[in-house]
DNA sequence: ATTATTACCGCAAACGTTTGCGGTAATAAT
DNA sequence: ATTATTACCGCAAACGTTTGCGGTAATAAT
């Protein structure tokens, strides 16, 4: 366990004090060109690198932006993940990234060592128990910015980054309505969630708004065996009609995918599924499912973007939806 | 931007010292049961936490574990950090993520940041260009214990878990055997990489050693299109023979299963199919795919378990290997 | 030859902790 | 009534930085 080099040591071997060498290294004017050729070449010689508690502690700031997510396994996050560090990296900041494994008790515990690491900002996708803002406040009253993504509290003020819920659904009705399919099956996940309320109603308005009659059936699934189950039932109750299958998420469709091909139906022939993803399973099959795409990548760009926004001193909450778009699989 | 409480400020409106304080909060005996009393109520009302930077500043010693990946979509990767953080947790550490993005130089900046830090540990999964061990010896001599998963370099005296891969390969090949199919396709990935000679060089070993007369043809595929390409070529040159295809990653599982849903192939009628997988794409079809798992969940328990060694001083270098079981899926 | 400017550097305090050591008042032992 | 013990607390240094301020020697201006 060898001892890191200090500013003390580089002081001490070129006979100079420590502010000289601290501020050599930082290259101020106060320091000639001659010792500071001589500091810097010592310094790395040695591999010196600032302590960064030492630095925190006196300065106070740190070049880190935390993102907090439930759950890794989504590639929705995914994109988003990876643009916010994309962007973050061009700004001289670094990010780590923490896993509440959507426990709103560790998520505290997370919360509160961002605080207390005074990092320069936090990325959060709330736990689905989450209900008091209370933590998220108080962050933002130590001067610490928050933004909100994908799973946002019902929260004014806030900084808010969400997916295009509300385009993706209609753009998914759309594309029904102008298939001109009669049945309709739409399956939604949890009911208390802002996000299925959002993609139900719009759903359900752009269908119903459409001139042609169309019998819609709604139902909501908490898992992929169920969505399974309801297809299963479904596919007795509208027999001999063709029938449009509504996937809100990833998890639904695996399920309504499992019932389909455990019947041997072919689509979009024998049936017609539609999907809100971002893009992974849908094209796992043949034909590829249709979706309307909710990616993270350019939502983490605008996210970034409103980060620094907020860390150059705009208190100003904004809420930031993105687009979707429709990718055609053949599966309607 | 309201000012952080302070074992000073406790102080000062009690009218003790800063170390009476510092003791109190500590449960120190040498400080009197009411003044503890009287310390504890103030600082649970104006919140005080104490400054991580001040203290590890002070005592070089932080309980952090961090986990550096090259991308976050993988189950793997899911189920073993899963597994590590809850593990974790009950020692009392709290881990948090880095992505390198597969690029071998953010992977040095975010180990540097590990080294300065001073974190308790790194469990890190390789860039696949990462050649350079230097930079993680480098660690160890800072007395913070590397241990790699997943993507490990080639070196001997470092702390290694890795997926069964020679186990699950053996697997695969025992269940084609007993089906006793006499064609079979194997598709593997990049042939420069460990992992792929491994669970080739066991699965021809097996299916040779098995006395059946089998046909045996292999190839590699660097994606899951070209994995398509290959078995639509194959189902033409085996016209007529039953084929059973062996799968070495889930993203050439994919691609195959592409082909086989394009010519609307059933299986295990038509054709066979089995994979080495995590367990997530395998149970999107159905019937199920048949696969032999290679899960991180008991591999994260058996890591932090080698790093909690290491931390306690071990230096003894391991290499863990986990064993895979089969999960009937239905698919051959 | 005195004064003002410039170039260069160091002192010392501060950030917020922890901890060895010593010190006083009260009690217990001679 | 003196000495030894105990209970309780504070001083001060240290961790490794940053930065305002002042200070000296050399140069430029009077």
């Amino acid at each position: 366990m060898k001892p890191s080099p200090t500013l003390k040591k580089i002081a001490a071997q070129l006979n100079v004090s420590i502010s000289t060498v601290s501020r050599a290294l930082k290259d101020h004017p106060d320091i000639s060109i001659e010792t500071k050729r001589k500091i810097n070449e010592l310094a790395a010689l040695i591999e010196y690198d600032p302590n960064p508690y030492a630095v925190n502690l006196r300065t106070h700031n740190n070049k880190e932006f935390a993102i907090v997510v439930p759950s890794l396994s989504n590639f929705f996050y995914h994109s988003f993940i990876s643009s916010i560090e994309e962007e973050a990296r061009k700004h001289g900041y670094s990010v780590f990234i923490y896993r509440s494994s959507n426990d709103p008790q560790i998520e505290l515990e997370i919360l509160k060592s961002c605080r207390l690491k005074r990092v320069s900002g936090v990325f959060i996708s709330v736990t689905t128990e989450t209900k008091d803002i209370a933590p998220f406040l108080k962050l933002d009253e130590y001067g610490i910015p928050v933004i909100f993504f994908d799973k946002v509290p019902a929260c004014e003020l806030c900084n808010k980054i969400c997916v295009a819920d509300e385009h993706a659904a209609l753009l998914a009705a759309s594309a029904i309505l102008k298939k001109g399919v009669q049945n309709v099956l739409g399956i939604f996940g949890d009911p208390n969630m802002s996000i299925t309320q959002v993609r139900y109603h719009t759903f359900h308005k752009v269908l119903n708004e459409g001139n042609q009659k169309i019998q819609l059936q709604s139902v909501n699934a908490s898992s992929a065996d169920e969505a399974e189950q309801i297809v299963l039932t479904a596919l007795a109750d509208f027999k001999g009609r063709y029938l449009a299958i509504f996937c809100m998420s990833d998890e639904i469709l695996a399920g309504v995918m499992k019932a389909v091909q455990r019947k041997g139906l072919k689509f979009p022939q024998d049936i017609g599924i539609i999907s809100i993803s971002d893009g992974m399973i849908p094209k796992l099959f043949y034909p590829e499912i249709t979706y309307a795409e909710t990616s993270g990548f350019k939502l983490g760009k605008l996210a970034l973007n409103r980060m620094m926004r907020c860390i150059a001193g705009s208190s100003f909450a904004q809420t930031i939806i993105d687009e979707s778009h429709l990718v055609e699989g053949g599966s309607i």
